[in-house]
DNA sequence: CATGAATGAGTGTTCATTCAT
DNA sequence: CATGAATGAACACTCATTCAT
């Protein structure tokens, strides 16, 4: 049931070798980068699985990207960075509520993102942008900012339109962020070995999370602006 | 600024060895552990930094963990798993407003894990985990699990007392998990490196998590129970 | 005199590395395998000295061999389990008495067994195979198996053919083993260190054994048949 | 039903710690490395196990024996040396055809030495005597010289006394001496991990060596005299 | 272009032996 | 005397990267 199938790594992709076009094989590397990269995480992937599942040597790889920080950037740049365009374009043309708004900002990333095994960069760079802190900054320039300035911009119109309350634009953003980020995380890390226990179901917590984030716990709520 | 300042591992203890009391090796070896491990991860920490650090071989350290993971454990026993019992009598006796304990119980974690150096425990398994299920499990049944049931006495008891709308104890917790989370991984991961850019001032977000956990987003909440 | 001269392992092949042909450099890591693992045994053989001895890195080694005991087994495969073929052709249109088939037998054993290092094969596993299990299991089946079926053929035909009283195939087998057996662990342990002071000459022990084997010690023998 | 029950040595003595005379440490630890030396060899016991199952501290049995080889040395002297007093005794009054002689000379070895566990010991010698010289001539010098000088006995008598066809001493003795050392030997290597597929009696064995030893395989043996 | 072949620098873990108390 | 405590030197196996062909 979950997306992050390990032994999906034991069927390698067999692109028909032989009737390739020349120009796939930096492609075929970074579809297998991606799954490698998601299944191990950075350090731990090695370059020698990732070669042969995309059915090339690993000196060939090495071709194509100078080093395995390299490849891993590819990959983000190709997964992720590129959904942010018809983000910006969805979003400049959304009509109705506010709260409608951040409720298709949430389940349009669970269904892009979220749900997919693409979820698995983001789990990573969490992960381990603490060792590689290059790819710290290449992914924070490259999806975290942008990603955050859409978030900012949903929080900014509901407050424009009165339907929000007053609130610190950079906090109110990590507040929309958190139950992101903890989604991936709790995904790939611990969900993925205690879900037979206490199964977690992502969507039911998205639209519970949403609720929280609208309305809160409370039944009286004290209304203030939050600065 | 940070906790997590890596150089101070080039400082190691020198506990001026022939002068110890006894039964200090140990307690040594786990204080170096704690600090190797967080700066590094599991994967990533070398056992042999582990003992230098704590000032002795690594032949020594075997003595007294019979591996790695074993070492790890203890790490957790000692610096986390002994917490729940305070926290447990704490919350037996809290009196006030179901929101006053929800305040309390997002401070004193922040007081006594969040900010310091010992976050880097649950950063290091949500990381992990996947790599690692042995310690999955070990976490998950010593400390998610009691520190889940903690966090749902909280909202347990703000329903029971009519202050918390009717929502779904178990999503309701990670809706409370979630920021705490977030900020572990923010602060070990992207904040430790873009700090600079765009600083990230965690007592801040709790300040405005709390806020917004209670009471949501909007100017006019619509009460509802959730389920 | 000895065939296991320790001091030969200090002067490694030297194959004019950049000259080799392909396809060498696994035969070049078997043969100093062999070499290595007859004058250490099994455990007591370091895989760096094996590579070192081939002229190879370690890590060379471990691209063509996945692992000691791997490593080992091919060794036996390449030396010893080759040789069954030729014995078991040579055995099929073996003309002549039945002793002087034993004689042949033990005979042909020496000169491309018994005498060569690869006399060490059976030493080591002799020596180690309690320790090491798999390869027990793996050598039984490989030589100690098919090596037995061939003498068992010798001793059935002299039955056959009258001249051999009637035995059990299986102790009679086991008794034509022992002094082959006796005389590697002899040649390879104590003989090896007290061939100064009681030197022990193989050809006449095996040409004096045989003798024993087929006529015995005593001056007028009770014939009777064994089971 | 094997004699070398490595389960045993999950029971250790205890050997009601506190109550001991003084003088018997030494003796607790040459039983326990008699254990452990038959179950692991010489280079693969550790010596922390052999403290361990004598209920002393690794420490202790340094202050008792200087060294692992030492340790071994002062086991052998107390569980095979002392043999050979009596054996030499026995042999001195011995009445009955040489025949029964050897007869006795192999059954007597089998209770007291092959069926025993001590019989672990030649079976170490031979297995390790090269990568530990010292040991190999200490051997040499306090079991094989004796030893064997007592078959020569036999022999000597036999030919003497018209029984036995002349044959060379040294020789003889190795074609009396190798069933011994391959049955040992088959017993705490391959027998161990064979003896299901095909299981070896040891006594039936020597029978049929004895039988063969003194009337050899052929019905009508042409009788002469070996040098 | 693609790759077979090769490796240096690690890693966690083991164990006989020493020595101050 | 007995031992708790400590360790240096090994050792099997790994992996990102290089380079000649």
């Amino acid at each position: 049931m979950s997306i992050i199938t390990q032994n999906s790594l034991l069927t390698p992709h067999d692109p028909t070798k032989r009737v390739r076009r020349k120009e796939s094989r930096p492609h075929d590397i970074l579809a297998a980068a991606l799954d490698i990269f998601i299944a191990k995480g950075f350090a731990a992937a090695r370059v020698e699985d990732i070669a042969k599942h995309a059915g090339v040597s690993k000196a060939t790889l090495f071709v194509y990207f100078s080093a395995k920080e390299e490849l891993f950037k590819e990959v983000v740049r190709n997964n992720i960075s590129t959904r942010f365009i018809e983000w910006g374009e969805e979003f400049e043309h959304f009509e109705g509520t506010s709260c409608d708004m951040l409720h298709y900002c949430l389940n349009s990333w669970w269904q892009r993102i979220g749900s997919t095994k693409v979820s698995g960069i983001p789990k990573l760079i969490m992960s381990e942008a603490h060792n590689f802190p290059d790819l710290a900054v290449f992914y924070h320039q490259e999806v975290i900012q942008p990603g955050n300035a859409l978030i900012g911009r949903i929080l900014q119109r509901g407050m424009d339109r009165g339907e929000f309350r007053q609130l610190d634009l950079q906090y109110g953003t990590y507040t929309v962020l958190a139950p992101m980020i903890f989604l991936v995380m709790w995904q790939h890390s611990l969900g993925h070995c205690t879900n037979q226990l206490t199964p977690m179901m992502p969507q039911r917590f998205l639209d519970m999370q949403l609720d929280i984030l609208l309305y809160g716990f409370c039944t009286s709520p004290t209304l203030t602006s939050i600065s």
